[in-house]
DNA sequence: CCGTCACGATGACAACTGTCAACAATGCGG
DNA sequence: CCGCATTGTTGACAGTTGTCATCGTGACGG
């Protein structure tokens, strides 16, 4: 199922700590999006539905964790960035940035030092 | 404007190849999509609306040519993307895509060529 | 000149999204 | 034991998206 915008900031909430009360999860997002209370519950069902996350009661309320990990949500999005856009393969994507000047020196140099750990 | 994911399947067609008819674009896109004719022009239309591409009579028809610039376009998905998931820097992205072996030989060869040439 | 046909414009409609508010159940404080 | 506050469930509603079909109009062949 796929996660939509809105719900993919309640999901970064619980990537980051896990597992929250909706209470915690209002804390946590409703002030920075400026969202209320009904809009938080709600996105907050709609996860539910969707099996995204899960609920363990606590007393009288629930806890939520995720179940779809950040891991697979990346690997997702990002796989299905590269196949729109640039054929499946990274080099086109990287090409563009530095093409469009959206590299800085740390990106680059970050970047050397990785793809020379990765080729071994 | 926000381009959808259909939408964009028409602008791919202009971007490889304009400016083109409807009836065009429907000979194009149409088949591998399993797009109606009445699909395509609904796109075509909110397309124009969105001012993402233009229309210029030719005769009875209109000849229709990409406004916004894939290039445009494609910067914002990556940008947007990047900033997202990946605190808007490309080298945890590379390191994501490594980590889970979604790299080919290929790739990162092809990865390690455009780093030195970047790097100037 | 008339019928047919091609095109673009528009209407339709269900599903999904972003946003909230109202309501029902349930436990806690007094 | 009762009322209040908290929590989750639902309903609502407008806007977007995916998908098609219908309609009016003008062009073209006969």
């Amino acid at each position: 199922m796929k996660i939509s915008s809105a719900e993919s900031v309640i999901m970064e909430a619980l990537w980051r700590r896990q597992p929250l009360t909706s209470e915690a999860i209002i804390a946590e997002v409703g002030e920075p999006q400026g969202w209320t209370e009904g809009t938080v519950k709600q996105l907050i069902s709609r996860l539910l539905k969707k099996k995204a996350i899960t609920a363990q009661a606590e007393g009288r309320r629930y806890l939520y964790s995720p179940v779809l990990t950040r891991g697979a949500y990346v690997e997702d999005e990002s796989r299905s960035l590269l196949d729109r856009l640039f054929d499946g393969r990274l080099a086109p994507l990287v090409s563009h940035l530095a093409e469009s000047d959206k590299l800085s020196a740390a990106d680059i140099a970050e970047l050397k030092a990785l793809v020379e750990k990765i080729g071994k």
